[in-house]
DNA sequence: TGATTATTTGGACGATAGTACAAATATGGT
DNA sequence: ACCATATTTGTACTATCGTCCAAATAATCA
């Protein structure tokens, strides 16, 4: 096809300089299965966002299983060491509700935040976890098992021992709740601005995390299901300011 | 409102007669699109499943989006008009705490249960919905806002009026909550059997809307960030049997 | 019945998918 | 400068995609 006429004019079109194109070519994929998810996206638009060959992506990534592969192992150290900190920090927390809270927001936090280097990378990785785990990838299912299960059980043990007297299946969907939860706001964020005409905004990551936690202390001090314990009446409208708790 | 009878013996004879075969593409395009995702299914692949001819799909809908289209405008009439009777049912309701429970389930319980004649379809058709939203799929984009807005709408609104204390943004989110976890107990309900190592059954619908209602219910009434409440201490460790209600 | 319409069929089209590979080029140590 | 290696490039291969179409068949009704 039609070469390049001067490396130099091709190499300044692009914003920035290309040291390594694989990097750029891992960052690209990022970006674009986060947005499209893995399926609607070609190895042709990575190349192309990358500013690469479609050639070069089968060269360092051997396959596009094998790219996505290499973005999750480039994220789930770092994500699931900075929970493992905060966690044993928030286990240290004196006051049960305090304590509680903290631990939430050691399991929220660092899916919001960035591990690594570039901003947004966080949220960004987050939710290509959201779309791959609706979209039923083979190849990422066993990662998700092997890699994340450890930190869930990891947070459902410190939750428990926070609530002994909930039982620890009661707490397993709570959690589970919280997890699709914090998906399908970063997956669908413009719907909480929708719906609340304006006053919220879905992409706000801060006030999203707040909300969240909120919400989840809240739902995981709830009574559990079976211990005969129906939703006792109308206490809790008697003590509007302080609701649950 | 009640379908053929007749429609049980042609289930049972799929192999044999093909009375309907729009009807059975449909089935067969509901059945792949809400396991495997839009993307990944391939016109064929649901002629093949259908047992018709690739051109038939064509014939019958035109494209592929037409067929997706036409998924949704059998599911949306039936399941939002099931809510809107559950929903004025649980207006009804006298006390608060129990009118918020059952308005909860009334938003829950139609993503369940079937609205119309096949056995699961309502979960089918509710994990459809979870796969789409995450796949960004530009076509139902519109449907979604222009038919479930105004439900959503209306539950905030029935909500907000049993907790006047709870500014409505709040309500939002929480409500956005709600469904993101609805949407990922549909996607992946194994999630929650591997967690809780047996002990709970994911794909157990009636348990997971019981966990739903619950943990929602506590967290909407949950203290609203802003009003300067920070979540109060001690007082739930000491009220362990009702917590938070 | 025959005539008209509705549906199904099998094959074809161009576009694009993931991947492979040889040639061209860039890089780094000596 | 040279050589060995690493990387990039261009292209080609096969497979499959959504859609289309003319002919074959089934269904409907005068």
């Amino acid at each position: 096809m039609v070469r390049k006429p001067a490396k130099a004019d091709v190499k300044a079109a692009a914003s920035t300089r290309k040291p390594n194109m694989r990097e750029a070519i891992l960052a690209a994929a990022e970006e674009l299965f986060s947005t499209y998810g893995f399926n609607a996206v070609s190895v042709r638009d990575i190349a192309q966002a990358a500013g690469a060959n479609p050639g070069s992506v089968t060269y360092h990534f051997k396959t596009k299983d094998g790219l996505l592969l290499e973005i999750y192992r480039r994220h789930c150290g770092p994500m699931n060491r900075r929970r493992s900190e905060l966690l044993a920090a928030a286990r240290r927390v004196r006051d049960v509700q305090d304590r509680l809270e903290a631990i939430v927001r050691a399991y929220v936090l660092p899916a919001f935040t960035s591990g690594s280097d570039l901003a947004g990378g966080g949220t960004r990785f987050t939710r290509l976890r959201a779309i791959m785990s609706a979209e039923g990838n083979e190849v990422v299912r066993k990662i998700i098992a092997q890699t994340f299960d450890d930190t869930s059980h990891a947070f459902i043990d410190a939750i428990h021992e926070s609530l002994p007297h909930i039982p620890r299946t009661d707490l397993v969907w709570r959690g589970h709740f919280l997890l699709g939860a914090l998906y399908y706001t970063l997956v669908t964020p413009e719907r909480v601005s929708r719906l609340s005409r304006g006053s919220a905004d879905g992409t706000d990551a801060g006030h999203a995390i707040e909300e969240l936690v909120r919400a989840t202390v809240a739902a995981l001090q709830a009574a559990p299901l079976d211990q005969g314990t129906p939703a006792p009446r109308k206490a809790a409208s008697a003590n509007p300011g302080r609701a649950l708790t």
